[in-house]
DNA sequence: TATTGTTATACTCTATAACTATA
DNA sequence: TATAGTTATAGAGTATAACAATA
């Protein structure tokens, strides 16, 4: 849940209850115990992100896509360095910049997780019309892309585009 | 972002980049802000909750609902009440529980703060088709529904319903 | 004895500030 | 001087355990 709610679409109750099921911290747990894993959340979330990206990405572009900042990224892949999961790479073009790459072992983790969670998430709609699933995925990608457009615009200037009166 | 990535269906990535939108915690920052309120999150939360439910709630259901831990719940009203944001009634029904209803004060505050979170997301949906609104809403319903039982069978058996094999 | 809620404590996740190295 | 990343520290959010009161 999240205080963002009753729209006058009453879109918003339906998007929190969503949110809700996905921060459930005991689906995860299920999830590496599954898997047979010691990893927590975040690490995870970082693996996922490299195996979805098949190729290297720079500590800052992991920090962005997890909308979280660069510190907190960086303890992360001090911990998963030290256990092999993963390796970084100074950047050729950039001294400065770090490229993290899945050792062979993380590939095999992350993978054995997105199996089951995959699993989960076809049986969920196992039942579905074909048609349903793709306009959801359709409706859910420009949901996704205006309400970024929206809350950037918020975030940016404290008012939304059309209201600036 | 989530851990939870990747699916069979190609929804996933959506859905969880939904959820980093939800997740962001200076949209949150933004509207208590516009709103000229000084409340933490789980804090609005809560009265966003004792809002929309137009009567008053256990301490339990709040928890509930929240996702959360009875102590979270508790917590965060010894301070609203201090602040006379909410107030708590013994149920006349059994004398173990709490009634938590909205001070005329906690009233104004989540009117207020509902009505700019509204804002933005009527906003990002100003030019969708009435159609495309009620599919999105049809589909999220549902998909809701799926994933909870989904999840819940996952959480009490450790394995979805159809793959014991 | 089971349930509702509270208190006290500890843990997880994320942010801010100060610093190093390269550009 | 600006940028990429790291280290160290602090804070928000949530959980677990032990307890009190009522059923």
């Amino acid at each position: 849940m999240d205080p963002l709610s009753d729209a006058t679409t009453g879109l918003l109750p339906h998007l929190l209850q969503l949110r809700t099921l996905l921060n459930r911290g005991q689906l995860y747990e299920q999830a590496v115990q599954d898997a047979g894993l010691a990893l927590d959340r975040p690490a995870m979330t970082i693996l996922v992100l490299l195996n979805a990206a098949e190729h290297p990405l720079r500590v800052g572009e992991i920090a962005t896509r997890m909308q979280v900042v660069g510190p907190h990224v960086t303890r992360h892949l001090n911990s998963l360095e030290k256990r092999a999961i993963i390796k970084r790479v100074t950047d050729p073009e950039d001294q400065r910049a770090r490229l993290i790459a899945l050792t062979p072992s993380g590939r095999r983790i992350v993978d054995r997780y997105t199996t089951i969670v995959n699993g989960w998430f076809a049986a969920a709609l196992a039942q579905w019309p074909d048609h349903d699933r793709a306009e959801l995925i359709r409706l859910l990608t420009r949901l996704t892309s205006d309400l970024s457009t929206q809350f950037d615009a918020v975030a940016a200037g404290g008012t939304p585009p059309e209201s600036e009166d």
